[in-house]
DNA sequence: GTAGGGTTAG
């Protein structure tokens, strides 16, 4: 398109000012610049102003100004495709492609891969199968960008990595990209074997190694817990002098941290020459699973250093209150989240759920889940496990129906949820009506963690023969998913032979189990077998095993009481003992019946 | 003027 032409529009001018600007000064220069001043069209200009925007995440702006180009090109077109893509709307990036289609522009590699690249997150296979046949069509498939793009496609959104393969193995010139993005296929569906036999294969076939390669690899040796293979992985970065590569670093670190070597994860920390916040995340999410208590100082030594938390910051911080049940202290960092305007982050607000329910706060629980603008799979499921945990059951099952009608598909994860609400509430006839849904309506087949739900909703409820039943009826060997529920509800209801039975098949599965041998020796204690009982609690003197005492704690003001049966809390926070004579008054009330024949064995194991 | 692979949360 020529100055001329649009400059014939000043009148009614649709193009910003910035590039009206940028034109008068090319049309305003007499004097060449040096070197050689090249003019560029006013395409060009608006062309670098669109990507320019979408880099500062002004997508209206891109967009009117895109709307407003009086003639496009294949490379306008195409920067709006990346620059959706890259602000993460990718169904606008398909419209924008769609919409080019239609004007019958033909697309070049760089518009195929950009493309792909928004197909794939989506994880939308017809699409991309759709973009593939018209590289093809337009003959450009062969260009190293569309083959890498068209693998990374396939490797996210096909149910195998077949396809991705069989791009792969066509590229007659594959480039350390193909290699990598063929490793991280597999490594991001948990296939770190997979990722490492194609690694070695890259080795074997001498392809220079750069950072991505090795970040990627150290990923694969995580995703299967081997700190072996990852400190093989460690000695080849030093090797190839990539041990100063911060990604490749912070990989390392997380490594050492998934497979749980928090000596050599600290010493590597301390050693680390430069730092950043990823650094730092992925210290306090490596604590946070193991060691929640040392996260939040991790995350206080973070904030000393001048690091500024994020959303992932938060996230763990979020995870290691929910463990460590510190109300005040998530409520705190909730309000700093507030304050930061990151409250409307999906994993964030998930995260708060969790807190607030496992701090005992339901309510607060709720109402995040009410304030949520979108909610995913996980949102509905911490919602359902906070209800259950608390015994709402009505409201867990209410909440089911929602989300279903919501067009959210429930997965196995849910229907544990529901079974657990279920079954805490009593409500037997609901959780088995979800059981029969899942099978039949959602086609998903029950494991032993699914059974033992079940085993556990009939158990709770006294139905310990059917409990049996279902346990005999089922299609593979129960393991103590299963068994585990069923003593309980033998124990529960009385029920000692069956009990005996459960606690021996534990027993086979896991002999060290302490609890198992304490819980089959209270069973013999209530039927009255005293010379039973005390073979298994001299047995489990001989074996040295102990259960792990049973501790509890509470936060008060800004200190955490923690103690066990017999500790003298008392004497640290006045009226605990009041309101404990409280509650006990309140269950009394509701004709609570405690269970003294087993608080009198308990007590003689001192457990 | 437009395109690629790696590290942190749920």
């Amino acid at each position: 398109m020529s100055t001329r032409k649009l400059l014939s529009t000043t009148h009614f001018h649709p193009i910003p000012l910035i590039v009206r600007n940028s034109i008068q000064l090319v049309q305003n220069c007499t004097t060449p610049p040096n070197p050689p001043f090249i003019p560029k069209g006013p395409s060009v200009l608006a062309t670098t102003l669109i990507k320019s925007y979408f880099e500062k995440g002004l997508i209206r702006e891109a967009r009117t100004l895109f709307d407003e180009m009086p003639e496009r090109d294949v490379v306008a077109w195409t920067a709006m495709i990346a620059g959706y893509t890259s602000c993460n709307n990718r169904t606008h990036a398909w419209m924008v492609f769609c919409e080019m289609m239609n004007e019958e522009l033909d697309p070049n590699a760089f518009t195929i891969s950009s493309v792909l690249k928004a197909c794939k997150g989506m994880k939308c296979l017809p699409y991309g199968r759709l973009v593939h046949g018209l590289a093809i069509k337009h003959g450009l498939d062969g260009f190293i960008y569309v083959d890498n793009a068209l693998m990374d496609m396939y490797a996210t959104c096909c149910v195998s990595m077949d396809d991705a393969c069989m791009v792969f193995r066509g590229i007659h010139l594959k480039n350390e990209v193909s290699w990598t993005t063929l490793i991280a296929g597999y490594t991001h569906r948990d296939d770190g074997y997979g990722g490492l036999r194609v690694f070695r294969k890259m080795l074997l076939e001498e392809v220079e190694l750069n950072p991505f390669s090795f970040s990627i690899a150290v990923r694969a040796c995580t995703s299967i817990g081997s700190h072996t293979f990852g400190e093989q992985l460690h000695a080849a970065v030093t090797k190839h002098g990539f041990e100063s590569n911060l990604p490749v670093m912070n990989s390392i670190l997380d490594m050492y941290c998934r497979c749980s070597c928090f000596s050599e994860a600290n010493r590597y920390f301390y050693e680390m020459n430069q730092r950043d916040l990823i650094t730092w995340n992925t210290l306090i999410a490596g604590y946070e699973r193991s060691n929640p208590t040392e996260s939040l100082y991790v995350f206080s030594m973070m904030e000393s250093e001048g690091f500024s938390p994020n959303c992932f910051t938060f996230t763990s911080i979020m995870a290691a209150c929910a463990t460590l049940a510190f109300l005040n202290c998530g409520q705190q960092i909730h309000g700093r989240i507030i304050r930061r305007g990151l409250d409307g982050n999906l994993a964030l607000s998930n995260a708060l759920i969790d807190m607030y329910s496992k701090c005992g706060n339901i309510a607060d629980s709720h109402q995040v889940f009410g304030g949520m603008s979108h909610r995913d799979l996980v949102s509905w499921t911490a919602m359902m496990i906070g209800y259950g945990t608390h015994g709402y059951g009505e409201e867990a099952v209410e909440l089911f129906d929602k989300m279903v009608r919501s067009d959210i598909r429930p997965d196995r994860v849910v229907f544990m949820a529901i079974l657990s609400a279920c079954s805490h509430a009593g409500l037997v006839d609901e959780g088995l009506r979800y059981f029969k849904l899942m099978v039949g309506d959602y086609n998903i087949s029950p494991d032993q963690e699914i059974y033992g739900c079940v085993v556990d909703l009939l158990g709770r409820a006294g139905k310990v023969e059917e409990a049996y039943e279902l346990i005999e009826s089922m299609p593979f060997k129960p393991d103590e998913c299963v068994w585990g529920p069923f003593l309980g509800a033998c124990k529960a209801h009385r029920f000692p032979n069956l009990g005996k039975l459960a606690a021996h098949r534990i027993l086979d599965l896991r002999p060290n189990m302490a609890g198992t041998y304490v819980m089959l020796s209270n069973i013999y204690a209530a039927d009255g077998k005293w010379g039973e009982f005390a073979r298994l609690r001299k047995l489990m003197k001989r074996m040295g095993n102990k259960k792990e005492t049973g501790r509890s704690w509470v936060e008060v003001g800004n200190h955490v009481y923690s103690f066990v049966v017999g500790d003298e809390v008392g004497s640290k926070i006045e009226g605990i003992y009041q309101v404990l004579e409280n509650l006990i008054g309140h269950m009394k009330e509701s004709g609570y019946v405690p269970d003294l024949d087993c608080l009198v064995y308990d007590l003689e194991d001192g457990t």
